[in-house]
DNA sequence: TTTACTACTGTATAAAAATACAGTATAATA
DNA sequence: TATTATACTGTATTTTTATACAGTAGTAAA
């Protein structure tokens, strides 16, 4: 893999921003319009080059048909970091990371909560918890498993043999179960403004 | 959600391969030669349905510009349904919808939350706030916004011309801003655990 | 010093792709 | 029974998008 000119890589790295919040590929002219190029054989030479050096492909005579061939992971919500006085006009340059990247999302689903039996962990009514199968388990961590055929968020405690399952909520009962009907680790909460 | 005809569902799920295997979207035209349509019109027609119905978003007059809203290609994190007894094999199958996919993730961003100025709308320090640019606020909505060259996560209110920062703690103080600060609207709360 | 690569301007044209509008036929719904 | 929705045909037109070709200017290696 060859390097890139600096203002290859910003051409890539427009192209990778503008399909990860469009969700389809810029065409020539967007990529035009937004460098300032006054013609559109500026952009036709950078994506020659970046063709040539193995970044993209691109169908001939085809629009909107750019495909990147190592996004550069990008999927998820960015992290903004510090802001630079005044404007900030490009946010995905203070990113620090990203939230809900493809890797995290990884045998991950989600669960609405229903009651207020968490409310003392800051989980809500109507909340989403981020529930993560097939991890380790410990004691005090939060889990999502089945009870009574209903999904339930609860902290976990092993004791001995035993696996009980005990709300942040003193007005309501722990209860033991089997270890097989816990789903999963809750990893997050997620909550709908 | 509205249900597809069984033609409509086709055509989604055309779409949808396509997407996969080629990394672009599709043109109307390579769905008309798909199915065979001797009319650009009949594409026009079905893409209106999936777009009344929620399935897929189009930009007008833009080539190769379709977006789906649930791609069944893993975007995003499914919300669990109910669990049938014993356990849930493919939780695809449940999914009520998903959390983070490519359509919600348009145009947003996360900070986290330094302080406890929000934490009577249970937003806590360490959380991280999802915010979403290019939106309409309203009085109440809680908002990301610059202050001091810092991000901060207020209350939004415009008395008036003039727009005020309100802090969910009677502790701290409200601030006057210029509306051009207003970084995005906060649409969701995120807290990893 | 010639060659090659980068990074563009400028104009013109071709092709791909979307849309507009006028219809037809059938089944389902009110 | 009238109305609405589905599922298309057919033609024409507009818009978007990509490409072609002729140049300019700067840098860097051979």
């Amino acid at each position: 893999m060859k390097g890139l000119t600096s203002r290859q890589a910003e051409v890539l790295e427009f192209i990778n921003r503008f399909i990860k919040n469009n969700g389809y590929s810029p065409s020539m002219e967007d990529i035009r319009i937004f460098f300032g190029f006054r013609s559109p054989n500026a952009v036709t030479c950078h994506l020659r080059s970046l063709i040539n050096k193995g970044y993209l492909s691109k169908e001939i005579s085809k629009a909107r048909a750019l495909r990147l061939k190592f996004s550069s992971s990008g999927y998820g919500i960015p992290v903004l970091g510090k802001i630079a006085a005044g404007k900030p006009v490009l946010i995905e340059d203070f990113s620090e990371g990203f939230l809900f990247s493809q890797e995290e999302m990884k045998g991950v689903f989600a669960l609405k909560v229903k009651g207020d039996s968490m409310k003392d962990a800051h989980i809500y009514d109507g909340d989403y918890v981020i529930v993560k199968k097939n991890v380790d388990i410990n004691n005090g961590d939060i889990v999502a498993a089945i009870v009574e055929e209903e999904a339930t968020v609860k902290y976990f405690r092993r004791i001995k043999n035993k696996v009980f399952l005990i709300p942040a909520n003193p007005s309501y009962k722990s209860i033991e179960i089997k270890e097989n009907f816990i789903l999963g680790k809750v990893t997050g909460v997620f909550r709908k403004l």
